[in-house]
DNA sequence: TCTGGGGTCCTAGGACCC
DNA sequence: TCTGGGGTCCTAGGACCC
């Protein structure tokens, strides 16, 4: 039988959607002027998480800081990620995609694999992708490329030729003319490093990688690497489009700081930070953690990391927090500058720790205690952010400078320690801080946006 | 220009056991 | 005292993806 994969990507994705979303709340198209998806403009060290075609044209990258992309485009129009958005978006896409196959490979928020094989009847693959295309368009608004071929890597690589709103075939004997003309980074698994040392070894093309003998190959990238790389050269890839969930097999959090940090104190706030998260993520999705791992950044961008194995895998903060921080005391100097830090967790079961340990931390049940309490304000927040707007109740302070805002919030928090707090942005894409209370807004801090 | 925040997998060396 | 060879686990680092 024949094996016939389609591979969806949504073009530009997170742009099209919030652009998808502006329209609807009667907005202009973003997808139509130079415009991005990214973190806080004011923040030198955001970068652009997706473009506009427009934006594109005139040299604006994905991963491009921010800074430099307004230096390109003065009039840049810049929106924040709206990610429940996204994820809802992704959802309404993949069920569209899985009425055509129910073999479907979710491959990351925006693209999925589905294996048509058995799926096509007599109809041909191109009229079946481009009604598929046509209707994700009609339905949901934003645009979709469809790639075709006889196993996942090819599907994908001819998804990503010519873009937006596209159908391309990449079937075997296509691969000559179509994808060895390309040069090797275009080939799926190969980076900047592999490019660097197959380029200096004149391998310039996909063309000249699929006609190299893989043991010259072995000696630049390893043997499995080399084989792999041969093998997707030529075309060739057997796995299978995998339907079933695939559980996580790590989680982490990191921070970048606005300025380098240089003292102990500043590096174990972002370690609390991150530590929080990942512990309360691994409890929301009821895993326990074996292995805890930390990573810093240097300014040169070099990194320098550390892991270790638990007595036992546990979901608590605290006790993930003290191996992190006993870690960090084994790898980091106190003073060098660093940009960023990180916190893991793996070597994930699902295990119930029933069995007590002599050994137990006789604070354990306080610091259970001080978990649930968080994870119920998070909760909190969640519940509040998934809700409108409309609160007309709320107390609105406006501030001139962040700082003066930072300050103002702190001190609510201080006076309302009864209150959950977040941060959120508005659908008008103001950032703003808000106070809870038995699920109500009752304060929103706002900075005052400078015109 | 000055670079985010998640993930996965592979490799190589050392420790330890038989 | 010095010695082989294989297997497994752990750690650090690197490369890639979106």
């Amino acid at each position: 039988m024949k094996r016939v994969i389609f591979h969806i990507d949504v073009n530009s994705a997170f742009l099209s959607w919030s652009a998808v979303k502006q329209v609807r709340e009667g907005g202009s198209d973003l997808r139509l002027v130079p415009s991005v998806v990214s973190g806080d403009p004011s923040d030198r060290r955001s970068i652009v998480t997706a473009a506009s075609m427009p934006a594109k044209k005139l040299g604006i990258k994905t991963a491009q800081p921010i800074s430099m992309a307004l230096r390109t485009c003065p009039g840049l129009v810049i929106v924040r990620g709206d990610w429940a958005w996204y994820k809802s978006c992704s959802e309404r896409f993949t069920a569209i995609c899985r009425a055509y196959s129910p073999v479907l490979q979710k491959f990351s928020i925006d693209e999925c694999f589905l294996d048509m094989s058995l799926h096509l009847g007599r109809q041909e693959p191109v009229a079946v992708a481009t009604e598929l295309k046509n209707r994700i368009r009609s339905e949901l608004g934003f645009t979709v490329n469809v790639g075709i071929g006889p196993n996942k890597l090819l599907a994908k690589m001819a998804s990503d030729f010519e873009k937006p709103d596209k159908v391309h075939t990449l079937w075997t004997e296509e691969v000559p003319a179509k994808m060895w003309p390309l040069g090797v980074r275009d080939l799926l698994w190969v980076g900047k490093r592999t490019e660097e040392r197959l380029v200096a070894y004149g391998i310039n093309t996909i063309g000249d990688l699929a006609r190299i003998q893989t043991g010259a190959l072995a000696r630049l990238v390893g043997i499995r690497a080399a084989q792999q790389l041969h093998a997707s050269a030529n075309g060739v890839d057997d796995s299978p489009v995998e339907t079933d969930f695939q559980e996580a097999k790590s989680y982490s959090a990191e921070r970048t700081f606005a300025q380098d940090i240089t003292t102990p104190k500043e590096l174990d706030r972002a370690m609390f930070n991150v530590a929080c998260i990942v512990a309360h993520r691994i409890r929301r999705d009821r895993f326990k953690a074996g292995c805890v791992s930390i990573f810093i950044k240097y300014r040169d961008f070099s990194v320098a990391q550390r892991q270790s194995q638990l007595p036992r895998p546990t979901d608590v903060t605290a006790l993930i927090l003290n191996e992190a921080r006993r870690l960090v005391a084994t790898l980091w100097d106190g003073v060098t500058p660093l940009r960023q830090v990180g916190l893991g967790v793996s070597k994930l079961t699902h295990e119930t720790d029933l069995q007590l340990s002599l050994f137990e931390d006789p604070n354990l049940e306080y610091y259970r205690q001080w978990d649930r309490e968080y994870d119920e304000r998070m909760a909190a927040a969640r519940d509040a952010a998934a809700r409108p707007a409309a609160d007309p109740d709320a107390l609105v302070f406006h501030y001139p400078t962040g700082e003066e805002a930072l300050a103002a919030i702190k001190q609510a928090v201080r006076e309302h320690r009864n209150c959950t707090f977040a941060r959120r942005i508005l659908p008008d894409g103001t950032d703003c801080f808000e106070l809870f209370e038995g699920g109500k807004v009752i304060e929103r801090h706002i900075v005052k946006k400078t015109p």
